[in-house]
DNA sequence: CCTTCATGTTTACAGACGTAATCGATTACG
DNA sequence: CGTAATCGATTACGTCTGTAAACATGAAGG
């Protein structure tokens, strides 16, 4: 669901992932209005907000539409795409490409909690079927 | 087991990550055949895999003993340690430090196989006692 | 001994990144 | 109207990364 375009390669850096996030929290939203959401909890100058946008816009990440003189900004990759590719990154460089390493690794270094367990299990069994 | 020193901070890229892969495969290793192991695959000359051991080396990541004319490299920080460290980075950073959801997305997005799951299964098995 | 190889150290250099200031066009307020 | 506040675009700049060549030094071979 929602894999498409297997992206345009472009790399999301750190700091333009936390734009990101603002703007799947809710969007489409201005310049000024993610550097109040993301440059608040950063301490980001409105400045480098806007670089960051316009690196992702170029990225293709984000897309813009005017709205008057200033651009209303909204993510063009969802979410689940990137958070899917990250996670696949890690998995292949890290545990040979395979799930189970990983969640034994979680596992070991005590990282899952009780609850992590329980629902984990329920997805098991909603798998199962 | 294994975690001691939360590390020097000093954060490992993926360039050097694959010469500590050779590492970790295999130590104590001279330049030349970590360059051969690594540099190899990833078409680096051997200057290449020497600046990558050197700059580890500042970052403490391998430690050097001399033996004769060159030097014996060897990790010094576990698989385990880099890998549980990199997990984490990840759960924290997309799926707010919980592992669950990370599962539930691996899951939905077929990226277990049924020899995954079987695993998972049988590990949560494990930690149920 | 002198030349050549092997090896670690130093220096290089372009492109990505984090972080921002400045510029040019506009709009809005007084 | 004129001037200040906005906004996107352009430029800046130090650090980190990937990739490597140049250099210094000691060893090894002839």
């Amino acid at each position: 669901m929602s894999s498409e375009e297997p992206d345009t390669g472009e790399r999301i850096t750190e700091a333009e992932h936390a734009v990101m996030e603002a703007l799947w929290l809710r969007s489409p939203l201005t310049a000024t209005e993610v550097s109040d959401m993301v440059g608040r909890a950063r301490g980001w100058s409105l400045a480098t907000v806007k670089t960051l946008l316009s690196r992702l816009v170029a990225k293709q990440a984000i897309a813009t539409e005017p709205q008057g003189r200033r651009f209303l900004y909204s993510p063009m990759i969802a979410r689940s795409d990137y958070v899917g590719g990250e996670s696949k990154r890690l998995v292949d460089r890290l545990f040979g490409g395979r799930a189970a390493p990983l969640f034994a690794h979680l596992a070991e270094s005590e990282a899952l909690t009780d609850r992590d367990l329980a629902e984990i299990e329920a997805l098991l069994k909603e798998l199962r079927k």
